[in-house]
DNA sequence: TGAAATAGTACCAAAACAGTACTATATTAT
DNA sequence: ATAATATAGTACTGTTTTGGTACTATTTCA
């Protein structure tokens, strides 16, 4: 239906606030501030682990710090790992999927959408988010953050 | 999932080769034609028709044709019918459906990404869609385009 | 050694998708 | 007239995806 998952929306939560602080965060502790699902929570950051877009820290005091710097995550990085690889249409990473692309009337302007969405994703970083993010409301310095979001 | 529905990679073909004649063409006809499902067909189209798209003759010899011309018809409005209202994000249509939108670290980049696509899908017209298809193969003529396309 | 973390899976219910089927109605050719 | 060929409208169904939970094992620190 052409939107991005719950479990896409999540991560990019959890990777802004990761982006925000030094010491390493808990699955629990960010569940908790954003009233998320906590297995939900804890998942999402396990997969973003295996991605290598984050590094745990396991044990008591434990948590999650990213393993590179906001700038070199992109959001196109953070869907390949909670949404699959994009694919907008099948033929638009092989040509061989879509027997008849020598006749084709979609192919053409569908991959040519596909290559604008994947710059844009691929351009727009995790800090770029971070920055772009704006906290200029009265509740803002507060420790839960209620978020109900994308369907 | 972040992809189009097969419905609207249908409907492309369709309107496309709509848009290709003047006759009124029927399910049965575009179906045979691309080895699409009929039954798939006759529906996108009566739903087609129901949005506006396309105009309906009734009877022997009856099928569909554009209501308007190719230009005026563009991928934004064919992905509303197909595809339900794009929305990549609730909250790009609706800031109220977003709690904490002034604290939101996800709503503004996504919002960005959201205009974006749908500034392309409105600009991208079938005319151009079928002005860029090419049929540069040797197999152009032939009655039949098998397509396999979407997942 | 116990509490608090992550690691790795496996599981499940609900929603969306892809496709089918059926009944009714309209138009045309014979 | 009437049979054939269309659309109109809608309801149904199996499969896949999504959203979320649960369980067991391992690591680390106090």
């Amino acid at each position: 239906m052409l939107k991005l998952s719950k479990k896409t929306d999540y991560a990019i939560i959890l990777l802004c606030h990761l982006g925000d602080v030094d010491a390493p965060v808990s699955a629990q502790e960010i569940a908790g501030n954003y009233q998320l699902p906590q297995p939900m929570v804890a998942n999402i950051l396990k997969q973003l682990g295996a991605a290598g877009l984050i590094q745990s820290v396991r044990g008591q005091n434990g948590g999650y710090v990213l393993a590179r710097n906001a700038e070199s995550i992109s959001l196109s990085d953070i869907i390949s790992v909670t949404d699959n690889p994009f694919n907008l249409v099948e033929c638009a990473h092989d040509e061989e999927l879509c027997k008849v692309h020598q006749c084709c009337p979609t192919r053409q302007p569908l991959v040519a959408l596909h290559r604008s969405i994947q710059r844009f994703m691929e351009d727009m970083t995790l800090s770029t988010i971070i920055s772009e993010s704006y906290f200029e409301n009265p509740d803002a310095g507060r420790t839960h953050h209620e978020t109900n979001h994308l369907s």
